[in-house]
RNA sequence: GCACCUGUAGCUCAGCUGGAUAGAGCGCUGCCCUCCGAAGGCAGAGGCCAGAGGUUCGAAUCCUCUCAGGUGCGCCA
């Protein structure tokens, strides 16, 4: 249920009405009518626009149309006043049942509370993460891998069927020089001396490979040439750092559907076939680009390669798919890849990359509306850099001074919840402090420890409830009498409650989950200023023995509150906690 | 040179398919614990929404240009 849907509907078949008796011309466009929590309180519970936004083409004065509007919509039991304002806004009150009725609402739906058909069950594709597996995953990852896996629950929440899915870059060079390294490690496990020249990777973490390596062939490389071990090296060690990146994952709670391997379209004819059905739409031919101004690389020649066209799907130059020399490009399987995402019949796409990915955004979107004929969107999330401090000192992350920060280290010393949460703190297109000090401090100055501690103090006080004798289950409290719930500080929350549904599809057709984190905020910090209101006024506070029909449904909203929360935070990813330590 | 992202209170940031007097936290000032977790709450001060044009009933939001910061720009992925 949806209370801000529910309401548009009513305004819609009251146009409708209007429209019948005469009072609105036929065939007016509604789909800019919108109802929507005001600004500002005063102005009621909800207000529509329906009046501005049909004057125009119905002719009329938008105050006239909202009166009339209002005189129908007033009729209707949920609506206890209708008043036109300002411009010919038409400012909506709600009977307070309808409030009252939110808390039961939410005790009867439980987690599900605010679950959307918004997606009809669409099949998405979120692929996100997708770094080369040359080694542990850091800090950069680590907010991808959080946006887009929070990203994926709330489509789902919202009502697609979504797919996770990590693209796995072991296709390239990059793949043989984790090989090289690893077998520099294995050779050195044989005890020779090792030296890791320019174009290896000289990290501690192959160490281990290299001794695997050698438990598993024994010495059968060792001095022999390149050739004799490559392929076979190649895959052990891709292996060996995809286990490692799905543990690193799991650390965080991060778990794929589906790992698509890039060295799978070789060799099978499907970067062919991909590439190929962009020749058949005329959009591949041999040319040569222009240096790019103003910024010419010094060994510029110019080369005829192989191009698609991606300019007539809105990139600004063609891009090649085979270098030089006839090699594809890292492009051609990229194509590839999503040209198999489309086959496999996703509705829509959605690609997480780093910030530092942004200019490969344009050609991307361009395959993919080439090779779907514009049926399949593909949407690019950019995730901003993140950035390190410690006792508000930042510092930057360094292989050579050892401040080099993996996912791991983040998870070890702050863990899984905090990280998630924090990460999601800002929205993915704006650079992001983490500050290790301050993601553990315990105070409101924290966002996740404000959330978690709201939760925290509903549970204590259904605990404190239940010591006292008061039943505190759900079936007991769906069952109270909401009508006790008349105070406006009350009403307010259950308001807050019931924007939740509406979050969640705003959230998700924006594919913005940090607007999740915000509300979530906002819930927390209503519920602790009602809790405080129970201080000084015994009848705000949720337990008072000496009304148990009040405290049942007092506990029925704060229950409510606390279910609120434990989905939103599902969606992020995080245990709701049940008391602080 | 070009493309993409960012620019909102002293600081860090929200701001809904364009809506009414632009919000929150920190910091600052002043209050609130015999009582459900004060790890909290309430109130106050603080704004040319980077700047200039435009679109319209209405712009922080959409368009154009300028300025500032970030990211990237054939044969790396």
């Amino acid at each position: 249920m949806n209370l801000f849907t529910d309401i548009r509907s009513l305004v819609i078949e009251s146009l409708d009405t209007m429209v019948s008796d005469g009072t609105l011309p036929a065939g007016l466009d509604l789909r800019n009518v919108a109802v929507e929590p005001p600004r500002d309180v005063a102005h009621g519970d909800m207000a529509t626009n329906a009046a501005m936004v049909l004057a125009k083409p119905a002719k009329k004065k938008p105050r006239d149309i909202a009166e009339a509007l209002a005189v129908k919509l007033a009729s209707d039991d949920r609506v206890s006043s209708a008043e036109v304002a300002g411009p010919g806004f038409l400012n909506l009150r709600l009977a307070a049942s309808v409030w009252q009725g939110i808390p039961k609402s939410v005790l009867g739906a439980g987690l599900d509370f605010g679950r959307s058909e918004m997606g009809q069950g669409l099949k998405v594709n979120v692929e996100y993460v997708s770094a080369n597996p040359t080694g542990p995953l850091h800090v950069g990852h680590t907010r991808g891998a959080v946006f887009g896996d929070a990203l994926a629950s709330l489509l789902d929440f919202a009502g697609y069927d979504v797919t996770r899915e990590y693209y796995i870059n072991d296709g390239g060079g990059q793949v043989d020089v984790l090989a090289r390294s690893v077998y520099l490690r294995y050779l050195e496990a044989h005890g020779q001396e090792v030296a890791f020249p320019d174009g290896t990777y000289p990290g501690d973490y192959l160490i281990d490979t290299g001794k695997a390596l050698k438990a598993k062939v024994g010495d059968a490389y060792v001095d022999q040439p390149e050739d004799v071990w490559l392929q076979e090296v190649r895959t052990f060690s891709t292996d060996a750092m995809m286990e490692l990146i799905r543990a690193d994952l799991k650390s965080l709670g991060v778990v794929m559907d589906k790992f698509y391997s890039e060295k799978s379209l070789y060799g099978t004819g499907r970067i062919e076939a991909a590439i190929g059905e962009l020749d058949d739409k005329g959009l591949i031919y041999e040319g040569v680009l222009e240096p790019p101004k103003g910024k010419k690389p010094e060994d510029w020649e110019p080369r005829e390669q192989t191009l698609f066209k991606s300019t007539e799907h809105g990139d600004d130059v063609d891009r090649p798919v085979k270098k030089s020399d006839g090699a594809w490009t890292y492009f051609a399987p990229d194509i590839a890849y999503h040209y198999d995402k489309v086959d496999r019949g996703f509705d829509m796409l959605i690609d997480v990359f780093g910030a530092d990915h942004g200019g490969y955004v344009k050609r991307m979107k361009a395959a993919v509306s080439a090779l779907s004929d514009g049926r399949v969107p593909l949407d690019i999330k950019l995730t901003q850099l993140v950035k390190l401090f410690k006792d508000g000192q930042e510092f930057k992350m360094s292989k050579r001074a050892g401040t080099f920060v993996t996912l791991r280290d983040v998870v070890d010393l702050v863990g899984a919840d905090v990280t998630r949460f924090v990460m999601l703190t800002r929205k993915n297109d704006a650079s992001l402090d983490f500050d290790f000090s301050k993601v553990l401090e315990q105070s409101k100055d924290n966002p996740v420890f404000y959330v978690q501690y709201a939760n925290a103090r509903i549970c204590s006080t259904l605990r404190k409830a239940g010591e006292a004798g008061i039943a505190t289950d759900d079936a007991t409290l769906g069952a109270a009498d909401l009508s006790l719930l008349d105070d406006d500080a009350q009403l307010s929350v259950a308001k807050k409650l019931a924007e939740w549904p509406r979050l969640v599809d705003i959230a998700a057709r924006t594919h913005e989950p940090h607007r999740v984190a915000f509300y979530l905020y906002d819930l927390a910090s209503d519920l602790h200023g009602l809790y405080h209101l129970g201080k000084s006024n015994d009848d705000l506070r949720f337990v008072n023995t000496s009304s148990q029909s009040a405290t049942h449904a007092k506990l029925a909203l704060a229950r409510a509150v606390s279910i609120v929360i434990s989905a939103g935070l599902g969606i992020l990813g995080v245990n709701p906690a049940q008391e602080m330590r």
